[in-house]
RNA sequence: GGAGAGGUGACCGAGUGGUCGAAGGUGCAUGAUUGGAAAUCAUGUGUACCUGCAAGGGUACCGAGGGUUCGAAUCCCUCCCUCUCCGCCA
C-alpha cells in the first residue's frame, strides 16, 4: 500500500508513476487529495473537543457526586461529547475511503522499469547457456512423461478434475529431488535460513502481501462461518504469503538484517480467468510445488539485495544446466505489489519458446505498510518500514519439465543433471 | 468437541470507573564510581496521528472491534489468540 502523506504530497508525481502501468491505476487517486483534507479537519474538530473533556474530566473527578455543580458539569460535558463522538466518526468514515482506495492501489513502477503494456514490452536482460539441439523432433514433457510412466494426468482428474497431475515412481523422485537440492543449494551456500510455514492462512496474511481484497478470485477459500474476508482462511497461492507476514508486528532490530529466507510450500491456484491457458501438460496447475526466497532489508541495501536474490535463483538454473534468460519487466507487465520485476524464463524445446520459471520481485514498503513490518535503524531511531523482495528459486514443476524436455534423448529417455543426481540414488536417467 | 484460566509497554508483572501512558522489576542508554570490569548509585528509555518553521502543544493506543458513561486498562457484548484438564486423534 502507498503512503498516504506522500501520495497526497506528491500526487501528480504518484499519478504519472501509476500512468506507467495502466491509466485506471491513477485515475483512482483523483478524490484522495480531498479526502485527505477532509480527514484533517474532521480530526481537528474531534481531538479539540477531546482535548477540552480531557480537561473537564480532572474537574469531574474532584467535584463531589450528585452535587448540584457535578450535576450541571455533567450535563454541559454530555453536549461536548457528543460532538466529539460525531466528529470522531466521520474520521471513521473518511479513512475507511481513503482506505478502500488506497488498497486498490499498486505499486509505482521504478524509474528503471521500462514503459511498456505487457509481456513484449518487456526487455531481455541476458541469456544463458546454448539452446539444446535435437537430432529428432522434441517432444512435449507429457508425452515424455507418458511414455516413461511417470506423469499422469487423466489418474489426477479421476481424483480432483482438471490442472492437476500424479507423478510416479522416478518422476515422484524427482520433484522431490529438485526441492531437497534447492533448499540445500539456498541454505548452504546462499546462506538462507529454511522454514517451513502453514500452508493455509487467514486473510490478514494475505492482504499483508498485497493478494487481498483485490484477488479473492485467484485464491483457493476455505468454507467456513468467518465474518469476513480478513479472518477467512486460504489455501497458500505461494510460500511468499506465510514467510513474508512471519515477522509481522514484530520491530527487527538492524543488525539482524537482512533476514534471508528459503521455503519449500506446495502452491495453490484457482487460475480463474485462464481458462484455455497452458491447458495441456502441468505449466498451469492448481497445485505446484516451490522454493521461495525472502529477504527483508533496509531502503538502502534493497536493490543490491534484489539483485542478489535473482542471482541465486539463475544459479539453480545453471547448476542443472538448463538454458535460460533474465527479463526486466515492463510497467504494464509487473504484479500489483512490485515496483520493480525480474522474470527467468527457461526454455522449453517443444514449445520453441521461453517459459517463466521464476519471478524475483523487489517491493520496496508497500508489503511492508500493510504487513506492519519494520525495524529499528539504531538503538534510539525511529521505526522504519523494512523493503520486502522475493522470488522463486525456482518453481519445482515447471523445473521438472524444462528437464524433461531440454535432457530429452531420441529413445524417449531423460538424462538426470549431474547436480541432480545424488538426490536421484545416483542414476543418470529415467527410462522405461 | 466439553470445562476452566488468561491476553497490560523490549521482557516480566501490578492495577476492578476519574489525578493511569500506566506502580515495581528486568533489559537497554547515558553519567558517577573503577586501572578496567562486575557490583552499586543517578537519570533517561513506546508507537501512530493532528498541529507548528521550530521549541512545543494535542489526541489515540493496556489482544481486536463495538457498547454503557461526563469519564473505561478497569463494566457489558462479539470476535481472535494462548494455557490447563477431559474427549478424540496423525
Amino acid at each position: 500500500m502507498l503512503d498516504l502523506r506522500h501520495v497526497v504530497d506528491h500526487l501528480d508525481e504518484v499519478k504519472s508513476a501509476l500512468g506507467r502501468r495502466n491509466a485506471a491505476a491513477a485515475a483512482a487517486l483523483d478524490s484522495l487529495d480531498e479526502l485527505a483534507r477532509r480527514r484533517r479537519e474532521a480530526i481537528a474538530a474531534s481531538e479539540s473537543r477531546a482535548a477540552q473533556r480531557n480537561k473537564a474530566n480532572e474537574e469531574m473527578a474532584r467535584l463531589p457526586k450528585g452535587s448540584p455543580e457535578f450535576l450541571a458539569r455533567r450535563d454541559e460535558l454530555k453536549q461536548l461529547s457528543a460532538e466529539q463522538k460525531e466528529f470522531e466518526k466521520t474520521v471513521t468514515t473518511v479513512e475507511a475511503e481513503i482506505q478502500q482506495i488506497l488498497q486498490g492501489v499498486p505499486n509505482m513502477p521504478l524509474a528503471s522499469v521500462p514503459d511498456g503494456a505487457g509481456a513484449e514490452d518487456n526487455v531481455e536482460v541476458k541469456v544463458w547457456g546454448q539452446r539444446p539441439s535435437f537430432d529428432f523432433a522434441p517432444r512435449p514433457h507429457w508425452e515424455l512423461g507418458a511414455g516413461l510412466q511417470i506423469l499422469d494426468f487423466d489418474r489426477a482428474a479421476k481424483l480432483s478434475g482438471a490442472r492437476f497431475s500424479v507423478l510416479f515412481g522416478a518422476g515422484a523422485r524427482l520433484e522431490r529431488a529438485l526441492i531437497q537440492f534447492m533448499l540445500d543449494l539456498h541454505t548452504g551456500e546462499h546462506g538462507y535460513t529454511e522454514v517451513q510455514t502453514p500452508f493455509l492462512v487467514r486473510g490478514t496474511a494475505l492482504f499483508g502481501t498485497g493478494n487481498l481484497p483485490k484477488f479473492e478470485q485467484d485464491l483457493f477459500k476455505i468454507q467456513g462461518d468467518a465474518p469476513d474476508m480478513l479472518q477467512a482462511m486460504y489455501l497458500i497461492p505461494t510460500a511468499e504469503v506465510p514467510v513474508t507476514n512471519l515477522h509481522g508486528g514484530e520491530l527487527l532490530e538492524a543488525e539482524k538484517l537482512p533476514v534471508a529466507y528459503a521455503a519449500y510450500t506446495p502452491c495453490f491456484r484457482s487460475e480463474a480467468g485462464s481458462a484455455g491457458r497452458d491447458v495441456r501438460g502441468m505449466i498451469r496447475q492448481h497445485q505446484f510445488d516451490k522454493v521461495e526466497l525472502v529477504r527483508l532489508t533496509t531502503a538502502e541495501a534493497a536493490e543490491e539485495q534484489h539483485e542478489l536474490l535473482t542471482r541465486h535463483a539463475e544459479v539453480v538454473l545453471e547448476r542443472l544446466g538448463l538454458h535460460y534468460r533474465r527479463m526486466l519487466l515492463c510497467a504494464g507487465d509487473m504484479g500489483f505489489s512490485s515496483q520493480k520485476t525480474y522474470d527467468l524464463e527457461v526454455w522449453l524445446p517443444s514449445e520453441n519458446q521461453f517459459r517463466e520459471i521464476s519471478s524475483c520481485s523487489w517491493f520496496g514498503d508497500f508489503q511492508s505498510r500493510r504487513a506492519d513490518l519494520r525495524f529499528r535503524p539504531e538503538p534510539k531511531a525511529k521505526p522504519r518500514f523494512l523493503h520486502t523482495i522475493n522470488g522463486s528459486a525456482l518453481a519445482v514443476g515447471r523445473t521438472l519439465i524444462a528437464i524433461l524436455e531440454q535432457y530429452q534423448r531420441a529413445d524417449g529417455s531423460v538424462a538426470i543433471p549431474e547436480a541432480l543426481r545424488p538426490y536421484m540414488g545416483g542414476i543418470e536417467a529415467i527410462k522405461v
